[in-house]
DNA sequence: GAAATATATCTTGATTTCAAGATACTTGAT
DNA sequence: ATCAAGTATCTTGAAATCAAGATATATTTC
């Protein structure tokens, strides 16, 4: 079945025939296939009253396993956002009383931040609910695809997630 | 090579042995793997002076064809962002002198957005730029590599890029 | 051909994000 | 010990996004 970056590659092949944009059939399906994500995800938390951005961080402290902490730092190279960005996610989520802050023992510069009882709840919850989803999702491929397709993409993603950058 | 995924899922095994975190292995890394192209691409637009969101409204202009216009509701479906990002964004580049727009002829209700011979160049820069580094990203794979992935990821996209969502 | 429904775009107000730089503490070299 | 450089987090202000609803025009149904 042809998709819509099949169409926008026919075009520009169209349009600039002197130019290879070969590169766009995987990485303009990336980028397209994220936003859709994003949007269903969008739908998915609504049940729950969360939004994609706290889902990120209560799960990330989710997996941290008991006490289910970790210092903002650790929190962005999960995440993948700007220190700016976490502040404002940390202080929101302390409003809401899903995750604390507490002073880092070993570093006074630092800080590590908890899930609380309540925050860890509703990640678990979050999460059964977005891996049905996932799977609807994922019913286009056999377990054989999607064996594949998950070592394809690991060796994109390893060159960016094992340099400091 | 491991990647962050790897991590991820390995945690979440260990937290959560009673789920099936299968899903993540593709969905993750094709989520994080849009964040990490978004960042390189924000670079590689800064040398022209170019938003990311601002190329993409652009090229889907550019690879139209001459004379170059679509109507809001069609760089909707391009784009995948909301009619209220749109119309800002229209705004936008109209006050840059990138595009402008015109009235439709056949539907008094419409719109039609009109690339201008500087938002043609602009585009067409740096398209090569963002070919060339993407590219380079890909050099990961091997030409067969890249083809077998772009089919699997064909499979996942078309289902969001065929239906009336 | 009038009313009801659908479509296309824009407006509004709140939320979220980012880049850049400030602050406070730690580490390493001498 | 002191100073310089490095690191961790937070602050700030501007920019971009979204959801919801408003407005204007088209299309369908009766």
């Amino acid at each position: 079945m042809e998709d819509e970056v099949d169409r926008l590659v026919a075009a520009w092949r169209r349009e600039r025939p002197d130019l290879d944009v070969e590169p766009l059939e995987v990485l303009s399906r990336v980028s397209r296939l994220a936003r859709h994500l994003d949007r269903a995800r969008r739908l998915a938390f609504s049940e729950h009253q969360l939004e994609p951005w706290e889902f990120d961080v209560l799960t990330s402290l989710r997996r941290a396993g008991a006490p289910y902490q970790l210092s903002p730092g650790q929190l962005l190279t999960q995440t993948l956002v700007t220190s700016g960005t976490m502040t404002n996610r940390i202080d929101r989520l302390t409003k809401k009383g899903l995750v604390e802050r507490l002073p880092d023992p070993s570093d006074r510069r630092g800080v590590l931040v908890r899930l609380t009882p309540e925050g860890r709840d509703r990640a678990d919850e979050a999460l059964a609910g977005l891996l049905a989803q996932e799977r609807a999702i994922l019913a286009q491929l056999s377990r054989g695809q999607r064996g594949e397709l998950a070592a394809l993409l690991r060796q994109l993603t390893a060159p960016f997630d094992n340099v400091p950058g």
